[in-house]
DNA sequence: ACGCTAAAACTACACGTGTAGTAGTAATAC
DNA sequence: GTATTACTACTACACGTGTAGTTTTAGCGT
């Protein structure tokens, strides 16, 4: 089975999890910009519900402070939002794709470096 | 301002619409494929929910039966996801397409097409 | 004109998410 | 060793979404 869902703001959560290694909640916390940085509270029940969901864990202590550490790649939880994504249009990659380009978020370099992999594996599947 | 977030049902309602046309709220619960089909006061309350934000509306009746119109177009509630998963994942269209090229969710062709797409809109740009 | 049927309109509720407060406890600072 | 501080553990609540029941109304058939 797949690891579970993930919002936004647990996404935020792991981000800080998945770019600077197991961390407290305060360190976390911390993490947000500024300007919209929720309460510590806010972060610690997150937290505690990702746990809950068995995507984050417990490993050590500093102080009588817990350590969390991601139990889920980014690579695992990009590609499950991809997929609710492609659910949700209807399975076409090729419009994601399409609007991506519209919108101006890939380069030609981009669709370039998919093609490459593309044919990578592509081969990789015919030698077998 | 852009339209309001939609939801999983609340777009496989829009679907309905998009596809067929103008339809009451019968016959949007009817194109739900049997299994996963909801009750009719369900797909009502989410239509009376399409129609407080905005992106459905009445158009006429059918003996007392309202007819439901689509507001917004499916390109658009399509870059509003694709937008949101963006966001989501950082921002980044590169790994959002590469992704989709390693589940397989695009052909070469679709990367070929996309290139074709951004070929022309930088052209466009530099002419103007 | 009246009853039947189907739809409209309204109400309710559970679950997930974002938000944060409060009560208790453990490390720390002196 | 006691006071302060910082963290844990728990509780609460509002909003969005999915779900559907109940009550009211309007068109239709005879």
């Amino acid at each position: 089975m797949s690891h579970p869902r993930l919002s936004k703001l647990e996404l935020q959560i792991m981000e800080r999890l998945w770019t600077a290694g197991a961390s407290s909640v305060r360190e976390i916390q911390e993490a947000f910009p500024e300007r919209r940085r929720p309460a510590y509270t806010t972060v610690q029940t997150m937290v505690y519900r990702l746990e809950a969901k068995g995507v984050v864990r417990r490993t050590r202590k500093i102080g009588n402070a817990h350590v969390f550490e991601a139990l889920v790649s980014r690579g695992a939880a990009e590609r499950r939002l991809i997929d609710e994504l492609l659910a949700l249009v209807g399975g076409s990659g090729r419009t994601v794709v399409a609007h991506l380009v519209e919108a101006g978020n890939v380069t030609d370099e981009d669709l370039r470096a998919a093609r490459r992999i593309l044919q990578q594996s592509t081969k990789k599947e015919e030698r077998s």
